[in-house]
DNA sequence: AACTGTAGTTGTGTTCAGCGCAACCCGCGC
DNA sequence: GCGCGGGTTGCGCTGAACACAACTACAGTT
């Protein structure tokens, strides 16, 4: 059961080691003090560290010698991330809709505007899907606010120059100032909520998911028509906040200050 | 120097299989796959790959038996690369694609391979990302040519034994030497064009980014279709340059005497 | 310059764990 | 039932990981 009593499980050990506290305090640790922190023998871990540097697991500073966690471990999160959202959400979109009887997406930022990637019809759709693969404007919709909840005023300033937004539907915001202040408000929510942004009848709610890093990569959001959704809208955001913090943990976000923005 | 003869290297080729196309596609590989990628026995791969799981490399889907990539390295790569270069570039690569109109990357050196860490996919580009994460030769491609330019002959003669380079694109070098050249006229210009050297069709050019020390620790480069972007190469080149130099300076090294090398 | 200490690499004989192979287990479908 | 693909376990044999020590490199100190 335990690794400790394998040449791959000792040999990781000092990866692991990378991970400790004394490596984040100062960026890197030298031989020994892995080896320490590791038990074992400073040739063999000066021979095993060797190893994970040719395979790029570990970077060395070949100023200090010291040894951190390399950028291929980096990448190899970055590349299974992806994948790992598209096999995992599914399940969550379903869960959703079957709670709430709505249709529900997961939707990325693609060039200024939000792509749908998934989405779950409602059983009692009025419109059969025809979601996927759609752009939508970023500014008018909860997916866009979910997806902006990191973005402060000087951010959207850039995204949107000259302070004009692009036109949407009877509530959308009208100006960078109106979209700057429905975002605040989201993100203190932990949610977003919208109503008749992007066409008239029509109120979603959306949260963001966040990969490793903590950079909003998805967003979470449902969608139905104003008579049936509105009333519902905020316990809606509950939970899908919860499924989108889940899905954000399965990529390796620590979600434990859910309240603090980045 | 070659990882395959230790233990620790060849269990390791278990985790790097994870990462392959085949595993990305389905997020996920059984036993066999796994051992067919590594070349190895299955019953060994079946071993391996538990003191992996027992530390949390790999996760394995309890339905499927199928390995993924685990929890830990999620958790790793948050702490993994440099933070600052990570918090700092990607603003820098938005302004590029919003200025030039094509992707914009940066990458590192691994393992003798050019990393891509990061990217920002243009407007209008035919496919969007998927380059995050990707290796590619470091001989043939601009970004390799700017993380080599310090490189002299005998370094490059080192890092290739033998002055034979690996196969490339249809302008790719052919030697060590012609290499040398090709770096040292970029080391001239102050960044690295490169026209077809990896792929039919494609040009790109890149400039390096130095740490606090001078030394290159990343490049960023922009790339894009020969039809399109062939004519704005040298001004990309200018452009891309200053973009580098900005980060550099944000890491700390003061970039006053441009055309003096290390 | 010699002395001392610290960090890291490399050499070596011994032993133990990883190796390939094969047998075995389990669920599935013809 | 039988065969089949996927996975685990058992077992002799051999080679690589082990501990220890010798060695290099470099930075202060007197």
């Amino acid at each position: 059961m335990l690794a400790k009593d394998t040449a791959l499980g000792r040999g990781l050990g000092l990866l692991l080691a990378l991970e400790s506290e004394q490596a984040l305090v100062r960026d890197g640790l030298g031989v020994l003090e892995i080896a320490a922190i590791a038990g074992r023998d400073k040739g063999q871990v000066s021979r095993g560290l060797k190893t994970l540097a040719s395979l790029g697991l570990v970077d060395r500073d070949p100023e200090t010698l010291d040894y951190r966690i390399g950028w291929r471990v980096f990448a190899m999160a970055a590349q299974a991330g992806d994948r790992r959202l598209l096999t995992a959400a599914p399940p969550v979109l379903r869960e959703l809709v079957a709670s709430l009887g709505e249709t529900a997406h997961l939707s990325v930022m693609t060039a200024g505007e939000v792509l749908t990637v998934l989405s779950e019809p409602s059983p009692n759709a009025v419109r059969a899907s025809g979601w996927s693969g759609r752009r939508v404007p970023a500014h008018c919709t909860s997916a866009g606010r979910a997806l902006l909840l990191d973005h402060d005023r000087a951010a959207l300033e850039a995204l949107y120059p000259g302070g004009a937004l692009p036109p949407g539907g009877p509530q959308a915001p009208r100006d960078v100032a109106e979209l700057a202040r429905r975002i605040a408000v989201a993100r203190g929510e932990g949610h977003a909520p919208t109503s008749e942004e992007l066409e008239p009848g029509l109120v979603a709610v959306a949260a963001p998911i966040r990969d490793f890093r903590g950079r909003i990569v998805a967003a979470l959001n449902v969608s139905g028509p104003k008579f049936r959704f509105e009333d519902h809208l905020d316990g809606a955001g509950q939970e899908i906040r919860g499924a989108a913090d889940e899905l954000s943990r399965q990529l390796g976000w620590a979600v434990h200050h859910s309240r603090t923005a980045a």
